[in-house]
DNA sequence: ATGTACCACCGAATTATT
DNA sequence: AATAATTCGGTGGTACAT
C-alpha cells in the first residue's frame, strides 16, 4: 500500500513537471519542420511496427503487449506531436539519454513500448492533439499510475502479482534500452532477427515468448534462469539430505523429514564421539590418530630427555663431589667456610630451581592443552641423583658456624646431655635434649653475634670429616670445639663406649686419646669466658656425633696434639657412667676465646644429618658427604 | 556489469496426525 | 475430515566472483 502510494506520488509529480516543461516548449515547436521530422518518424515507426520482433532486440519481450496495445495508438500524429523531453520524462528519469541525441528526431518514440508508455504517461499529448484525446488519456492516466510499468507492460496475468510487480525495476531498465539504441537500437533491431537472438542466460527469446503465459519484463529470462538455479540448487540440497539419511544409521524410515534427518545425525555423531573418546580415553574424536601419534612420540621424546638429564645431573653431581673432596683436603677451614658460605646457599637455589623444576615447566607447556600424567613422574625421575647419593656416603657431616658474644647471657645449660664440667659449665642441665630439628630454631632467635664455629654430625663419617673437624680444631683458635664422646650408632642402645668413668678433670690430651671413645659430638663452643662456656650445650646441643673409630681416634689426636693443653676431661658430666666431657675452658682462664673442647654423648645425633646453612643457620636440606667434605 | 549462489519469504501441494 | 507438519516451487534480495 505504501510503496503503490510513493510510486503513485511520484508519478503524479513527475507528471507535473512534464506538463510544465511542455507547457513551455509548446510554443516553440509549432513549426513545420517539426512536422516533417514528425512524419519521417512517423514513417520510420511504420517500418518498426511492421517488424514488433525487432524491439525484442532490445531485450523487452513484451512487444507482443506493445503490440497490442498499438492499435491504442493507431496513428501516431502523436509522436509528432510529442516534444523530445517527453520520452524520458514519459516514465523513467532517462532524460539524460534523450538530450544526448538531440539530433536524432523522436524515433525511439516509435517503439511500441516507448510510444505506448509515453503515451500512457504523458498527458502533454491531450493538450495538443485537442480535447477529444484528453478524456481518454486522463482516464487511462490514473489506472497507469496505480500500477507500476511493469504491469502495464504485462498486463492482466501479472497484475495478480502486485508485489513483484511494484518493486520491480525492470521497466526503468527497459525503456531505456530503446531510446538509448535509438539509432544503433533501431538499427540493430534491423540486422538481428529476435528469433535468432539469445539472451545471456541462454534462453531465446523464442523460449521467451512460449513463456507468454508468464510474460514478464526484461528480467523474464534472468527469472526464468534463476528459478532453474534454484531449482537445481533444492535439488541438490535434497540429494544431500538423502545421502545424509543413507549414511546416518538408525534413522526412522518414516519420519524422513529434513529436520528429523538432521536430529539423527547430530545424535549419530555425537553418541559416536563420546565411544570414541571412551575407546581412545579421554582423546577428543576430532583429533586423528597422527595427532595421537604425534603426542606419543613426543612424549618419548621428552622421557629420553628427562633421563638423559637426569643421567647427567648425576654425572655432574659426582664430579662435583669428587671435586669438593679434593678441595677439602686441600683448603683450610676457613677457606671452606667460605665456600659454604658461598656454594650451599646458590646451590641449593640452582637445585630448586633450575635443573628439575626448568624441564617440568616447560614440558608443561608443552603438554598444557593436552595434560597428560607424564609430567608428574618427571620430577620423581629428576630427584634420584640426590638419593641415590646418599646410600653411598651415609655419614654426614654438619657444621656451624656462630660467634657468641663476648657478653653472652646464656644460661642454659645444655639440654642434650649432662651438665658440663664445673670448671666451665656450671650450669645445671634441665630438661632432655630437644629435636634436632628445632636446633636452628634455637639459635636464629638469639641476638647474639655469631662468628664461625663448626659443628659437625657425623655417625660413620668419611675421613675429611675428621680432617674437617680437626683442621678447625687446630687452625682456628677462634672456634671452640665441644666434642663429646656418645654411645653407638645405635640410638636406642645409647651406652658410652668406652669413656672411662672417671677421668681426671685434669686430664691430659693422652688420657683423652687413650679413652676408647666410640663416638663423638663436636660442639661449638663460644671463645669467651668461661661463664660463658656452660651455655653453650643449650645452643648447640647436638653437636656433632662420630662414631667411626678411625674418624673418633682422628678427632681425639688432632684435639689431644693441636688444641689448647688445658682440654679438660669431665667424667662427672658423665651422667650415664661413659662420657668424657671436655671443658677446655675454665672459668677466668686466661685462654679466654680459644678453642677449647667439651666431650658429651649424643646419642640423639648420631646417623643424622642435619646442616645448618652458616650464613642463614637455618637447616638446609641434607646432603651426601661427599659434598660436605669440603665444607 | 554480469552471472551465480545463497537465503528468506510466501503460497500451494502433499503428507501425517488427531 | 480437520488440522498440523512438511515439502515444493516461485520470487526477490543480497553477496561474491569473474
Amino acid at each position: 500500500m505504501s510503496i503503490e502510494t510513493l510510486l503513485e506520488a511520484a508519478r503524479y509529480l513527475e507528471w507535473q513537471a512534464q506538463q510544465q516543461q511542455q507547457i513551455k516548449h509548446a510554443d516553440k515547436e509549432q513549426c513545420k519542420e517539426k512536422d516533417l521530422i514528425s512524419t519521417e518518424a512517423e514513417s520510420r515507426r511504420a517500418e518498426i511496427v511492421a517488424s514488433p520482433q525487432a524491439v525484442r532486440t532490445n531485450h523487452v519481450p513484451w512487444s507482443d503487449d506493445t503490440h497490442s496495445q498499438q492499435p491504442h495508438h493507431p496513428t501516431a500524429p502523436p509522436a509528432p506531436s510529442l516534444p523530445p523531453p517527453q520520452v524520458p520524462i514519459a516514465v523513467i528519469p532517462m532524460v539524460p539519454v534523450v538530450t544526448a541525441m538531440p539530433s536524432v528526431p523522436p524515433l525511439p518514440l516509435s517503439t511500441p513500448i516507448a510510444a505506448a508508455v509515453t503515451s500512457l504517461n504523458s498527458p502533454p499529448p491531450v493538450k495538443k492533439e485537442g480535447a477529444s484525446s484528453p478524456p481518454q488519456l486522463q482516464q487511462q492516466t490514473p489506472h497507469h499510475l496505480l500500477c507500476s510499468p511493469q504491469i502495464k507492460v504485462e498486463g492482466a496475468q501479472q497484475l495478480v502479482d502486485v508485489k513483484s510487480g511494484l518493486s520491480q525495476p525492470q521497466v526503468q531498465i527497459q525503456f531505456p534500452a530503446p531510446i538509448n539504441t535509438n539509432g544503433s537500437g533501431s538499427h540493430h533491431a534491423h540486422q538481428a532477427p529476435p528469433t535468432c537472438q539469445q539472451r545471456p542466460n541462454g534462453v531465446t527469446l523464442e523460449d521467451m515468448r512460449s513463456l507468454e503465459g508468464k510474460r514478464r519484463p526484461g528480467g523474464a529470462g534472468t527469472r526464468e534462469v534463476h528459478n532453474k538455479l534454484e531449482k537445481n540448487r533444492r535439488a541438490h540440497l535434497k540429494e544431500c539430505f538423502e545421502t545424509l539419511k543413507k549414511n546416518v544409521p538408525n534413522v526412522d524410515e518414516k519420519k524422513t523429514s529434513n529436520l528429523s534427518v538432521l536430529r539423527s545425525a547430530l545424535r549419530y555423531i555425537q553418541t559416536s564421539n563420546i565411544a570414541h573418546e571412551a575407546l581412545t580415553g579421554g582423546t577428543p574424536c576430532r583429533k586423528s590418530l597422527k595427532w595421537e601419534e604425534t603426542l606419543k612420540r613426543k612424549e618419548k621424546e621428552y622421557e629420553h630427555e628427562m633421563e638423559r638429564l637426569a643421567r647427567e645431573k648425576i654425572a655432574t653431581q659426582q664430579r662435583l663431589a669428587e671435586l669438593k673432596n679434593e678441595l677439602g683436603q686441600c683448603m683450610d677451614v676457613m677457606e671452606i667456610d667460605r665456600v659454604l658460605r658461598q656454594t650451599i646457599q646458590p646451590e641449593d637455589d640452582q637445585a630448586s630451581t633450575s635443573t628439575a623444576s626448568e624441564g617440568e615447566d616447560n614440558f608443561e607447556q608443552d603438554m598444557e592443552e593436552d595434560a597428560p600424567p607424564a609430567p608428574i613422574s618427571l620430577p620423581k625421575q629428576a630427584a634420584p641423583p640426590i638419593l641415590q647419593a646418599q646410600p653411598i656416603l651415609t655419614p654426614h657431616l654438619s657444621i656451624q658456624h656462630a660467634t657468641l658474644p663476648l657478653s653472652g647471657i646464656l644460661s642454659t645449660p645444655s639440654p642434650s646431655g649432662p651438665p658440663p664440667p664445673q670448671a666451665i659449665a656450671p650450669a645445671p642441665v634441665t630438661g632432655p635434649p630437644p629435636p634436632p630439628q628445632t636446633l636452628s630454631h634455637r639459635i636464629q632467635p638469639s641476638p647474639m653475634q655469631v662468628q664461625p664455629t663448626v659443628i659437625a654430625h657425623a655417625a660413620v663419617s668419611h675421613p675429611s670429616v675428621i680432617q674437617a673437624v680437626s683442621h678447625t680444631l687446630q687452625a682456628n683458635h677462634k672456634h671452640l670445639t665441644h666434642i663429646a664422646p656418645s654411645p653407638g650408632p645405635t640410638p636406642s642402645t645409647p651406652q658410652p663406649i668406652t669413656a672411662a668413668p672417671a677421668v681426671p678433670v685434669t686430664a691430659t690430651h693422652q688420657q683423652i686419646a687413650a679413652q676408647p671413645i666410640g663416638h663423638i659430638t663436636v660442639h661449638p663452643v663460644a671463645h669467651i669466658g668461661a661463664p660463658l662456656t656452660s651455655h653453650l650445650p643449650a645452643l648447640y646441643s647436638q653437636g656433632v656425633s662420630v662414631s667411626q673409630p678411625t674418624m673418633v681416634g682422628h678427632i681425639t689426636h688432632t684435639f689431644t696434639h693441636h688444641t689448647l693443653p688445658h682440654v679438660q676431661a669431665n667424667p662427672q658430666a658423665n651422667t650415664n657412667g661413659a662420657q668424657v666431657n671436655s671443658a677446655v675452658v675454665s672459668q677466668g682462664n686466661p685462654s679466654l676465646g680459644k678453642p677449647t673442647a667439651v666431650l658429651a654423648p649424643h646419642t640423639q645425633l648420631v646417623g643424622q644429618a642435619t646442616v645448618l646453612n652458616p650464613v642463614t643457620m637455618v637447616t638446609v636440606p641434607t646432603f651426601p658427604v661427599s659434598t660436605l667434605k669440603l665444607a
